[in-house]
DNA sequence: GGAATAGTGTCTTTTAGACAGTATTTG
DNA sequence: CAAATACTGTCTAAAAGACACTATTCC
């Protein structure tokens, strides 16, 4: 029986929500898109340290600050023609990551727009397609009531910073000012950091996480567009 | 490398969350209460074949209505004195069950109140603390966004009934009056279903599950108990 | 001053919380 | 009628949605 561990790491990217994606350079499935992953080292070795090595060499950083967490297994028969292989999906949240992949094993590593695998577009290898969805599903849900959303800012952010992460996520238009007065209420979601940077216009002003994990009342994520006025 | 399958079996009896216990027999942990479960019946066997065979096998009933969700992968080195042993748990949800659990292979199977595992009064076999604490959260927070609370009910169930279930699940008293127009008024949750049945007092009007399996606007749970003043 | 970005304020609608009263059944 | 249970209504507070305006920086 093999176990493996395959990674749903999530990052903002041009404001677009990413997954980044190998190509697998063998059989099965050869060149086709597929989560990275692999199996366990040895016997001993632990599912989530195996999820925190194949982390730290996929993503070439400092893993410690990366949220993770599992998401689920996956062992539908089928899934792997080599075999029965049960896998155990975990869900990375990164910033935005310098932009070569440094340190990575896998052959082309790249940041893909989760939009092209969500609807029918691209297929992946695998069951990758239901992993990613689960995945991002998960997200979109753990910012409604979680802090999950500064995990992809950077130490100090901004709330248009913030504000970005929740559109790119639930994949919708948010109003600023109300965005803005509902993080700001919302007791130990962000704490102040500081003053602020420099550029074109204002400065804005610098907030990191606060120390709450939950949310109350949670950001209620609208079941529809709000608004179907994106920017005119 | 040896796979099980545990379940966190949870229903509602005399008004308390209860979760289905059973004693071991054998050794490790001879005599103390441990989930029901078991390892894969064959090398083929997909693990969500497995935990619906035993889920039928433990409560010995038509398994089919009801809600079985994975909760999660435990395998924390040193789980199991006997060496390593990934477990797969999974979430049941049952409405009240006829009162023995009939076709039971477990030696002495229980349902006991979950309150005794949530703090720290009984400890269980292995880590099923954890997994039965982890169960409860999850329960506790679908029953917020999601329309599970149906689950633990009948095919037929008054407002009274489905607020007894968010009170044993959440551990806190609701007030009547919102809480019936609460879910009334949350669309596609609970659907009119014929008439009033025979008690003491004004017969209920009866609902059954609606056609929504997402609630909007959510359940929203109250971070601390509400009122101090319980039942009078 | 003008462009660009950040931030605050106000009005309205919706939803939640607190509470008192009315309705329908059984005995 | 009394007791028991089920249901409806009203007032208030909190939160969300929809806007327009002011503030600070760079050029």
């Amino acid at each position: 029986m093999l176990i493996a561990v395959d990674l749903v790491i999530l990052t903002l990217r041009q404001s677009v929500l990413r997954v980044l994606l190998v190509e697998r350079g063998e059989e099965p499935y050869r060149g086709a898109l597929a989560l990275p992953g692999g199996f366990l080292a040895h016997a001993e070795e632990s599912i989530q340290a195996a999820a925190t090595r194949e982390l730290a060499e996929e993503t070439g950083l400092d893993v410690s600050g990366l949220h993770l967490e599992q998401l689920g297994v996956y062992d539908e028969p089928g899934r792997d023609p080599r075999g029965r292989v049960v896998s155990v999906a975990y869900l990375a949240i990164a910033p935005q990551l310098p932009d070569p992949v440094a340190g990575t094993d896998a052959a082309d590593a790249a940041w893909r727009p989760v939009d092209q695998f969500l609807d029918a577009r691209c297929d992946l290898a695998f069951d990758h397609k239901r992993i990613v969805t689960d995945g991002v599903e998960r997200a979109r849900s753990k910012l409604e009531h979680s802090a999950l959303a500064t995990a992809f800012c950077d130490a100090v952010f901004s709330i248009a910073d913030l504000q970005e992460v929740y559109e790119a996520v639930w994949g919708m238009p948010l109003d600023p000012r109300n965005f803005a007065r509902k993080v700001r209420t919302t007791e130990g979601f962000i704490a102040p950091a500081g003053q602020a940077r420099a550029t074109a216009g204002r400065p804005a002003r610098l907030f990191a996480a606060g120390p709450n994990k939950t949310l109350y009342p949670p950001m209620v994520r609208p079941p529809r567009p709000p608004t179907l006025k994106e920017l005119q």
